[in-house]
DNA sequence: CGTCATTTTGAAGCCCGTCAATCTAGGTGG
DNA sequence: CCACCTAGATTGACGGGCTTCAAAATGACG
């Protein structure tokens, strides 16, 4: 199974949590850590490294995911096979709520980056909301982030041209790095996010790169003028 | 406030519920009638004219709400003031789940049709859940449909050409009716839906009625040639 | 140094956005 | 009853932005 295909999965103790990248921000972020510490035996951690499929469409969903660092784009296929991402989640975020529901996974999450993740059995999750119903609250939450974003997709990154998608693209990542630097994508995943060709992408990226606009660091990070970037997302 | 400017809100009783239009559908199908009667009590049904907006954004979020009957656009404003829809409901559909997490509704939701919905406290619904904690399945359950149904919004309805876009559109509103029929949106929505202008809804739509692709019904339905319009959602 | 994937750049064509005019239908008041 | 008004739909003309196809450049890696 592709799930398990990648990653190496170890235990989880409750000194993990203490030490956790995404402590105060995951999903049991909010219970108490007396009832964490009997919970997290079941958990298990793994790293996977860019371009690992952390589970695929169609998988039985059996976990959900907290990711503790790292970029992981969510996928579908349309009808004639060419991917469309149809999300992204960073550091504290929740993926594979699917699983909650005891239905395959309606998406494909892959690594963008190098990934840490917490694996939580989902039936684990659904019993512990049956003896704590207020956990529902935490859940909830998630989805409405989830929600959220998918609005973000549609309204910022879906439409208008694609020099503002781009520059909004840009300004969605640089929000959670300091110093308004942002992962960088590779074209085809931009193209994939904004609905533009590899090409259109490329062209723009080495356009905003020789005005200055953004700032390549590494293989994969940049630095952003967010300024600048702000004026071309609104469209002057 | 905007969602008590319309629509006539009456009681509901344990008779409504056997007779609602959304009946084994709606958000409470799977719990027993003794239980959902004791509920009815404090759900008002209320009916809603074409362009008359049942929550708006920002609104506090105290109910959520259960479509009967008619189809609900879900709007997003971009920063120029443009809206987007980004969402659509139908019968049996729940809105407005936002309200279940204690939060502002994020979107603004408008009736596109003639609509009855039916009005629940969200307090209640916590309420209950505290004490019924399976129900959870069923708010999971109306959460993973509009992600799926937000997936669906990107991947079909916000790729590929125009004319495929407007294709995909009539099929997707075909799949709730019988013969084929569709409820005819005005040019300006399927522009908001589908991220084009409406000049060109209304081009490519005159174009198919033309082409013998949809037939005009009366002042908003419409019946598809569904063949001939999934060849073109594929880009033949 | 050679190979392969990715990125960049070029050239051509078309789809769609923009601006504008016309047409249609429904509603109102004289 | 009809002239008038208005909102929405339709159509035209034009230009630009993006896609498509293609080739060259870059860079990672054995």
């Amino acid at each position: 199974m592709s799930n398990h295909a990648h990653g190496n999965f170890r235990q989880v103790t409750p000194a993990d949590c203490v030490s956790c990248p995404a402590h105060g921000r995951g999903l049991f972020a909010a219970i108490a850590p007396a009832e964490r510490d009997k919970l997290v035996g079941a958990f298990r951690i793994a790293t996977f490294n860019p371009r690992e499929t952390i589970y695929h469409v169609g998988d039985p969903g059996e976990y959900v995911f907290i990711l503790h660092f790292g970029l992981v784009k969510l996928l579908r296929y349309s009808a004639s096979g060419a991917e469309r991402i149809v999300g992204l989640a960073r550091s504290g975020d929740t993926i594979g709520l699917a699983a909650l529901s005891q239905v395959a996974y309606r998406r494909t999450a892959v690594a963008m980056s190098a990934c840490e993740i917490c694996r939580v059995p989902a039936a684990l999750v659904r019993d512990y909301n049956r003896r704590h119903p207020e956990f529902m609250a935490a859940i909830l939450e998630r989805y409405l982030a989830s929600s959220d974003m998918a609005d973000t997709f549609l309204t910022e990154l879906s439409t208008g041209s694609a020099h503002q998608r781009l520059a909004r693209l840009l300004l969605y990542l640089t929000e959670k790095h300091d110093h308004n630097e942002a992962p960088l994508l590779t074209r085809e995943e931009m193209g994939a996010l904004l609905g533009i060709t590899t090409e259109t992408a490329s062209r723009i990226t080495a356009e905003f790169r020789r005005g200055g606009l953004i700032a390549v660091l590494g293989a994969d990070r940049c630095r952003c003028n967010t300024e600048a970037l702000e004026r071309i997302a609104q469209g002057m």
